[in-house]
DNA sequence: CTTAAGTTTGCATAGGTATGCAAGTTTTCG
DNA sequence: CGAAAACTTGCATACCTATGCAAACTTAAG
């Protein structure tokens, strides 16, 4: 037996087993119609008055606003983008948020500055490795105006697929050659040989590079500035693996070291490597930093700073790689035609405590 | 002069000042008409095809898939979710994001699970103490399904305008009483009773409280049960506040630490002080940790476990509280009349060295 | 007071999908 | 082979807002 009891705002169900079930109806959601019935006007005005640019009188505006805001009424901004073909949210796709803090800190600058411009955040966190084709389809699906990918790596296919779908596409420490996406990188060949370099002139024989994942970008490239540095200068260097974290990098600080011509220098391929190196070296190798080896990170990270690390690093130059990836991606959902832009940012090395300067 | 040409996807407008623009159309969206078209279906049909719990004849369910995917056709979700009722988008608000390590982890389980369930998550990032009542709104008009908030205040307006709206809030480490808001924190007092205890029981003669920011509730409740056992035992206690972040906790510890009567034991309200004071009380004073001072922070964070650091430290349950926090807003999501949860979960003390144990 | 210009409003429709209902089709089984 | 049951499909409508167009109204100018 079924009772129902609509326009009261909930209904009953008497269920066989003698059961009762409340069933509060969702609370109706209040639509223009019912505004503009309130305001004696028709719903199309109701709308206008949502947006400052439609003609409206102030008179009948400030009504209309006074009594949506007294009965709690808001423009539902799915239909709204239903007609408009705008959706206003873009979508971030971020990975690594948990293993190298630099990252927090870009999706927290990145989602400020969008909420800025008054776009609303889809986000995904996915692993560094992750598939990012069972993503794209979902924030393809819910219209986003753009997307933007932060250090994951992205098939060329669905590159090509945001390219049919007319959706802008920035790359934010990655770059897709031949595709039709934007990318701000930091310099990360420069970055290598500035440590390359620095390392060379402060008289260290035998240096080594900590790579990150073997298979990202980033250390690829910060890889190929520091090794170009060292065959320049006919000096054969090292090389371990870390994958970008604390205790990979631990592990291969020790075999960098513990061995019958230990090196002197490493550059790791991010900060917290670095750190996972320091630790090493002093905790397990008992070793001084930099007397006996200098320590230099990537991305400058707040903890670099930190007295017991104060580490020497490159600096990535967060806040303008964001500015610019931002403004790149804003620029081109409001025009479409816009070509994309790619650029690359030099990084700073800050000199801290945890290299050796003089010979 | 306006020339336009519509139809054949772009237009041309030209100004009178000469400036021709070039203005490609936006891609017309691939409908599920013209799926139906081509597949000689009515739209119902093809509408049909995408839920998997709809009747269509399975031959004509393939054909229309692959006519789908060939033609590259993907469901409007913004469509869908005028007609359902239903977003499939959770709001989650998030702050220190980038001063607390913790935050990160909670974020990506979070986001991480709730993808699993098939919701995709809306990201509003905020400093500690930003004003959510114009978030809300925002979540609100893009009809979310519910709302889950972490370290942040809400006002109790506007968690009972979410209640007017019908969307489940849920807190995950804060609570608004006589809400009707879930909450899901660690026993914040009761670990604050767990490190008074051990700081009582290893002999520790003055110990002291290093707060975070002083109106969150965190730092207010781990300061209460730590106090209640100082005060059972007749111990006094001094206090500082390090407003949960590393440079303010490090000046704090120099504080306790630099006075005729130094203090030789603190419990910080979470590990970034802790490490920050650790720092201090090695780097700028020149003492030892623990034989001089015991310190004891909360939440291990990943870097508590670190050589360097090797933190004593309250466990915040991290995965059961984000796992009961995402089950309890889907559940009511999808059972509107459930009444709201509050759980609380004990943490639990881990020990390392940054502690004296015994006298 | 008349007319033109400017301002404000309403009508009607579009945007893309989901779904109750009824009609049509196929299968089952006696 | 016939009737009932089960399965498939199409029709029509609803979801809520934005906006082009024309009508209604107001103001300005003569």
């Amino acid at each position: 037996m079924t009772f129902e009891c609509v326009n009261i705002h909930f209904s009953w169900i008497i269920f066989s087993d003698e059961t009762l079930r409340i069933n509060m109806k969702k609370k109706d959601k209040i639509t223009s119609i019912e505004v503009a019935q309130l305001a004696g006007v028709s719903q199309s005005t109701v709308s206008r008055s949502f947006s400052p640019e439609s003609p409206v009188a102030v008179k009948t505006r400030e009504r209309i606003l006074g009594i949506a805001n007294k009965i709690g009424y808001q423009p539902n901004a799915m239909a709204r983008s239903l007609i408009t073909q705008k959706s206003n949210i873009v979508g971030i796709v971020i990975s690594n948020v948990t293993t190298n803090p630099f990252y927090p800190e870009v999706l927290d600058l990145l989602s400020r500055k969008f909420q800025q411009n008054g776009q609303k955040v889809m986000l995904f966190s996915v692993h560094r490795d992750q598939n990012l084709d069972d993503i794209l389809p979902q924030l393809l699906e819910y219209q986003v105006d753009g997307i933007l990918i932060t250090a994951a790596t992205l098939s060329s296919a669905m590159a090509f697929e945001c390219q049919r779908w007319g959706t802008p596409l920035t790359l934010f420490n990655r770059y897709i050659p031949d595709s039709n996406a934007s990318w701000f990188c930091c310099d990360n060949v420069a970055g290598g040989r500035l440590v390359g370099q620095m390392f060379i002139d402060s008289g260290h024989k035998s240096p080594a590079f900590l790579a990150g994942n073997e298979d990202t970008s980033t250390s690829i490239d910060r890889e190929k500035g520091f090794m170009e540095i060292m065959v320049e200068n006919g000096v054969k260097a090292l090389k371990e693996v870390g994958n970008y974290n604390y205790n990979d990098a631990y592990a291969a600080a020790v075999r960098l070291v513990d061995r019958p011509d230990p090196v002197d220098a490493i550059f790791c391929a991010n900060d917290i490597m670095a750190i996972g190196a320091l630790d090493a070296i002093r905790s397990a190798m008992n070793m001084k930093v930099p007397e006996d080896v200098s320590i230099i990170g990537f991305d400058d990270i707040p903890m670099a700073s930190w007295p017991s690390f104060n580490l020497t690093t490159v600096r990535q130059p967060v806040q303008s790689m964001v500015d610019d990836s931002v403004e790149d991606l804003i620029s081109r959902i409001n025009t479409p035609e816009k070509p994309p832009n790619h650029k690359v940012i030099m990084g700073e090395l800050v000199i801290r405590g945890s290299s050796r300067i003089s010979i």
